[in-house]
Order: C-alpha cells, then structure tokens, then sequence
DNA sequence: TGAATAGTGTCTATAAGACAGTATAGT
DNA sequence: ACTATACTGTCTTATAGACACTATTCA
C-alpha cells in the first residue's frame, strides 16, 4: 500500500523491476505481390531462440528510441526491408506463458502492404530475408506461433479485402482496372466477376483516370491507367463483394 | 552475441530482467444497457498514479496465473464485478512513452458486453465500481489515456452493430425484437426502420421463437419471445445496415 | 482477319428504405 | 371506442451477379 504518500514520492520509488512482466514484442506481416502469387516476407533467426528458423520480421521495443507501438513495427521493417510503408494495421495481440520459451510473452501483431519492386531490390543484399509465397509457408517450420500469426493477418487481409480497397497498396501507381482487380482476386482468394468489380469501383470514386497504358500481355486495347484520389484509402464500401464473409 | 552454444545453454542463461521492457496491462470496457442508456462500467483508482479518477478496470498479467492474455481480462473483470463475460472481443493495442507516468507502457484493450442486472447487483457491493451513462464519461477527468480507450471501444461498438448481432449479448433471455431493436439503436446511436430491421434479423435465421410475453408498457398486442439459437453469435450480414459507416 | 485484351449494356436477384396498413391487447 | 403496442404488405431504390456484346490494338 501507499497510504497518505503523494503521487511525485510514489513515482520516485517506483521500480518496474521490482515486478515481474511478460516479454513484449511487435511482429509484422508484410505482404506484397509477385508474379501472380501473395507473397509474404521472412527473415531467418539468427539467434537463439529458435535459430535458424523462419519468422516474421519483428522484435523487442526500443524505450529510448521508439515513443509509439506503432514506431517499433516501422523501424524494425524499415531496418529488415528499407521501405517506409504508408499503411501499417493492427490485426491482434496474442500473448500466452507457452509462445516463447524464454517466458510470458506478449506480440502485437501489425499487416502491412507493399508494392513488389523496391522492397525487392534491397531485399537482395539481406542475405537472412526473402519473399515466400503465402502457400510455401504452411510448409516450413516457422519459429514461435508465427505460422499462427501468419494465418490470423492472411485472414484478416481477406476479410478487409471484400470491403475496402486495402489492394491498391500492392500496385504501383498508375495501375489498370485489369490490375486492380486481379490484386483483389489474389489477396481475397477469389475470382470477381468483371462488371460488377469495375462499376463497384467507378461508382466509387476514388480513382482518378492518368492517361493510358499498354494491355498486360502487351497485346490487345490500350488500357486506362489510374491513381488512387485524395484519401481514396480509407474508403469503406457498405456491402462486401464475393460473397466473402467469415469471421 | 552468442555463438556456438544450444539452444538450452542461451535459455539457462537468459533473465528477462536483463533487458529494459515496458509495462503491459490488460483494459476492459464493459458496457451495458440500462434505462434506456448505453452504459460502461468504471473503477475509482484506489493507489497511485492517479489515484482517485476514475478508469477502465483492467490491470497488470499475472505471469502465475494467467495462462493467455484474454485470462488477465476474465479475471480483473471476475475481481470487480463478478461476472463470467462469455464474450471478450479485443479492440486495440495502445502502447507509448506518455500514457502511463511510470514509464513506457502498452495495454491491450477488451470490450464485453453483459446484460444489466447480475452485474449491478454484485457492484452494489463494491463501492469503487460502478456503471455510468456514456455521455457522462466524456465529461470526467479519466486515468491515464482511458479517455481515449473508453472513445476507441465505442466506436468499434457502433461499427459491429452494424453487422453483427453483438446486441444480443446487452439483453436477458428472452426477449422481444422491440427490445432487440432499442438496443441495436442505443449500441449504434441511430434510429432503425421497423420493418427493415424485422426482416433482416428474422430472415437471418439466428433466433428462435419461445412463447409470447407482455408488450413495452404493459399495454398493447402481447408479443413473441426470442431466444438466440445456437451459434447465432458469429452470424455476419453481408451488408452494413442504417448506413452506418466509419473507419 | 483473327486473337487478345479492355470495356459496356442490360437483365435478374437480393436486401434495405419508406410508409401505410392490419392485429391484439388494456382501459 | 380509443389508444398503445406488435406486426405485415408492398412499392421503391441500390447494388451485386451473370453473361453476351462491342472496341481497340498487334501480328
């Protein structure tokens, strides 16, 4: 008890030491398209515990460094992938006595998303990292819960799909409506039926028309090309597409 | 660095104490409806900081105890209102430099929902506790950020209801669907057209009938009963309803 | 001219909004 | 009979699904 003290002398004695607290750390999922698949980046242990296994990139927070949660997930992407990403979601905390053997621990587990390129060009001199695809993960023994944790942002990634337009992340900007919408298809794991994905879109208004661009494929009518208008991102549609409702 | 030795050698040697690590605490805002008002439940913080305001209950993992995050919500909530919450959905992990005078601190952030009476019975014992309307809360001086907890979990009520049937869980068995629609109505702070929300719920297949009761009022046509059938709890609407949008 | 890709017209199906109507009780 | 509450009929509106159709390019 701290009976009749004030609150300036309770702050001076106060040592978190002197109590006990799980580990706390960040993980994310970062996801990204290539070559038609959804891929997700790993980086391979370098240190116990676990070692030499595949994880998601993550780690412990940095008190001095880091004022947010939020910083931690970006400066430990930006350290494994040189990339700055714009959108970094929570999807869930999961914390347990059984996750880490070194004790208690608790991770807040962040998704984000990238176009493919860059991420990949400085991905090449990492010799620990590399992009899997999502189906070659279930495969590999992953380090801690993190096969977990991968299913839980996949799923989540697939919910929020049918009802935002979260996909436009994995583009680089001007995309096609053709992209765009094999993006959604990917990332829901579904096939969209091409009216119905294009008006959704349009009637939306949230991308502006840049000019025009060659047919994937190289062959057939030029393409308009597109770039996501002001604050386009946080749109919400009021219905969800492809019949794509789950938890 | 620590090469070259197992596995088991860096666990015997690892203390968690070696390392700085920010506080991690457990938040629950516990809502429910009474008199016609949407209500959550706070505690007077009996020990510094801040000793004195008003907080969400909530409070620190028991690395003994508690075996999974979620226990750590059960249990402070079992400790300050003696309830067995069946659901406990989490909302937010928040975690920064500023929130807590102690130092670096993350919590992670639940919501429940209960229906009235049981609670209020065992708060009457407890004179720390106790519900208050949610407009109220917004003019207290609340712990720590609890302010902006109490407005986070808020929020995600009012986007569930409009899709879920999460308002189920605010109301005693059985119950009427005018009682099912205030409370759709209170959890969303909007007004639902009658009809709509009949065929939408019933058309849903969630409830079942079980007899008929005594209308609001006492006077009036008698009306039918309900009780959630099984698993009804997880049922999504594949559209949003009283075009409820927001992030 | 044929193949490939982009883009449209239009009918149907589903579910919400609006609102007036009917049903069954108490006083 | 009047009022209060419960419940229904039905027309309109919005948006997704299906799918055949047109448009524009290259080889």
């Amino acid at each position: 008890m701290n009976q009749g003290i004030t609150e300036a002398q309770f702050l001076d004695q106060y040592n978190p030491k002197d109590y006990d607290s799980p580990l706390m750390t960040v993980d994310i999922a970062l996801f990204t398209l290539h070559e038609s698949t959804l891929q997700i980046l790993l980086v391979e242990r370098g240190d116990h515990p676990h070692k030499g296994r595949w994880a998601l990139p993550g780690g412990f927070i940095d008190l001095k460094s880091d004022t947010e949660l939020h910083d931690t997930a970006k400066r430990k992407l930006r350290e494994k992938t040189g990339v700055d990403v714009p959108l970094l979601e929570q999807v869930n905390t999961i914390g347990n006595a059984r996750r880490d053997p070194r004790g208690w621990s608790v991770t807040a587990l962040y998704m984000a998303l990238v176009p493919h390129a860059p991420t990949a060009e400085f991905i090449e001199t990492v010799k620990d990292a590399r992009w899997w695809p999502i189906d070659e993960v279930r495969k590999l023994p992953l380090a801690f819960d993190h096969a977990e944790l991968v299913h839980l942002a996949r799923e989540r990634l697939k919910n929020k799909t049918a009802y935002t337009v979260l996909p436009i992340h994995v583009l680089k900007q001007p995309f096609s409506l053709t992209q765009l919408q094999q993006a959604f298809e990917l990332l829901m794991d579904a096939t969209l039926e091409k009216k119905s994905f294009r008006r959704r879109i349009l009637n939306a208004e949230i991308l502006e028309e840049v000019g025009e661009g060659v047919p994937e494929g190289g062959r057939g009518r030029p393409t308009a090309l597109y770039r996501p208008a002001k604050n386009s991102e946080q749109y919400l549609f009021t219905r969800v597409f492809g019949d794509a409702v789950s938890s």
